[in-house]
DNA sequence: TCTGGGGTCCTAGGACCC
DNA sequence: TCTGGGGTCCTAGGACCC
């Protein structure tokens, strides 16, 4: 049977490259993009990394580093980046009909069928045709299996000469390539299992191909297995087409400021049980569990570190924001302890179901189908004129929790455009 | 002063049943 | 008194991903 190329093409520092796309000015320029909260940085371009700034750095920690160089910084602007990944990959699929869009900024492209133009060429061309349209740099990397291609991909982000797209399928033996990837780049492979494997001697992708089955079975599980199996170059993961609807849902943000005072936490997770109730819905999912959690700052060393959580099994499976809201305060007074300086706070909905699978419970006090119909008209509502336009009374108006988000780029043209960031909306992001 | 957010899959072990 | 053995479901925790 013929081997079957897969590509993964792949945005070059897509936060960082999206707000280039918007502003022409800053070619050339270095840019960082910050977290929701303007804590750390989340994205960054070559020219800032070549600064010597890192991913994931406190933003105080280099701010000296980014004012001496004059490095431009944003705060996350997601729904622009979303705007842009959604034309991304339309180009992607007019190459090919098989697309499994993997994450905002990449996606594994199937591409049997097109062997007679030349994978390589073709995939050369998709890149070109990518950057012409949206100002977007992308890298491919091609092999007969998943992880093989974004092993690929890495290589093609390190050398230049590649000029965006490597194939691995050009070559016939491909030991120099497993050869000079560290254990720990390769997918699948996180630090533990980096670690782990370091510590038997093996280094790198071709010491790791060696081992027997059953040894890497039994040290990282089947999961472990398929991974060596595509990197000797059998397929074993799946192309995956659809996105299926989540299994989980969480919502959960750092505060701009620590809250102790337990009204304004109420407030604050009935805002995050409506956005998550919001997301749950727009999958017509129900909800089993309700989890909430509760975190002090890691960082601070002066005060206890707390970090609590408490599940609540829903007495009947629901997607309705009141009756989550109202369990949320519940987990709340089983966890919340005083005078301490809380900084996190998230929500957590599993057990996911189907709503029309729900079945309504006989001695239930809520009229469900009346409820239904007023969160799914809400929905609606907020969805054309902006978030919170209609909101549960619970919510408040104080924000307590309220992000501090300063340098959101000034895409007006685009938020004007969308209708996304609706005053309201504005005034908690600012 | 300021330290991200949101997911997936697999396994082991306990509860419970026959 | 004996404390087997197979099966299922659930959950917590550990690993990973972007």
């Amino acid at each position: 049977m013929s081997k079957i190329p897969i590509a993964i093409a792949d945005c070059n520092s897509f936060y960082a490259s999206c707000e280039r796309s918007m502003n022409p000015n800053l070619k050339n320029k270095a840019i960082v993009v910050l977290s929701n909260n303007d804590g750390v940085i989340i994205a960054l371009n070559k020219e800032a990394k070549d600064l010597g700034i890192k991913n994931f750095s406190p933003y105080f920690q280099v701010e000296n580093i980014i004012k001496y160089n004059d490095v431009k910084v944003f705060s996350a602007n997601f729904s622009l980046y979303d705007e842009i990944s959604k034309k991304v990959m339309n180009i992607f699929k007019e190459y090919s009909p098989n697309v499994e869009v993997y994450s905002v900024d990449e996606a594994f492209i199937k591409l049997d069928g097109f062997e007679r133009l030349g994978i390589t060429n073709y995939c050369h061309k998709l890149r070109q045709d990518v950057l012409n349209r949206t100002s977007i740099p992308i890298s491919i990397g091609i092999a007969n299996t998943k992880t093989l291609s974004k092993l690929a991909n890495r290589l093609v982000k390190k050398d230049e000469s590649y000029e965006g797209v490597l194939n691995l399928m050009d070559f016939d033996n491909i030991d120099h390539f497993l050869k000079i990837t560290e254990i720990g780049d390769i997918w699948g492979i996180g630090r533990r299992y980096q670690k782990m494997l370091n510590s038997y001697g093996i280094k790198t992708a071709l010491d790791l191909i060696n081992m027997n089955d059953k040894w890497v079975r039994s040290k990282m599980t089947v999961v472990g297995l398929r991974t060596v199996q595509e990197l000797r170059g059998f397929p074993t993961i799946p192309m995956n087409y659809s996105r299926a609807n989540k299994k989980m849902i969480m919502y959960s943000r750092s505060f701009g400021h620590k809250l102790e005072n337990i009204k304004d936490l109420e407030e604050t997770l009935a805002y995050f049980t409506c956005r998550a109730a919001e997301r749950m819905r727009n999958q017509s999912s129900a909800a089993n569990y309700l989890t909430i959690y509760l975190r002090t700052s890691s960082f601070d060393k002066n005060i206890k570190r707390v970090a609590s959580d408490y599940t609540i099994k829903l007495p009947t499976p629901t997607e309705i924001t009141s009756e989550l809201i109202y369990y949320a305060r519940e987990a709340l007074y089983k966890i919340f302890k005083e005078n301490t300086p809380y900084s996190k706070a998230g929500i957590l909905l599993s057990g996911l179901m189907p709503i029309y699978e729900t079945q309504q419970n006989m001695f239930d006090v809520l009229d469900r189908t009346k409820h239904a119909k007023v969160v799914k008209a809400m929905d609606i509502i907020n969805k054309k004129f902006g978030t919170d336009t209609i909101k549960s009374a619970t919510l408040g108006v104080n924000r307590p929790w309220t992000q501090k988000q300063n340098r959101l780029s000034d895409n007006s043209l685009h938020n004007k455009e969308k209708n996304i960031y609706s005053e309201s909306t504005i005034s908690f992001l600012t």
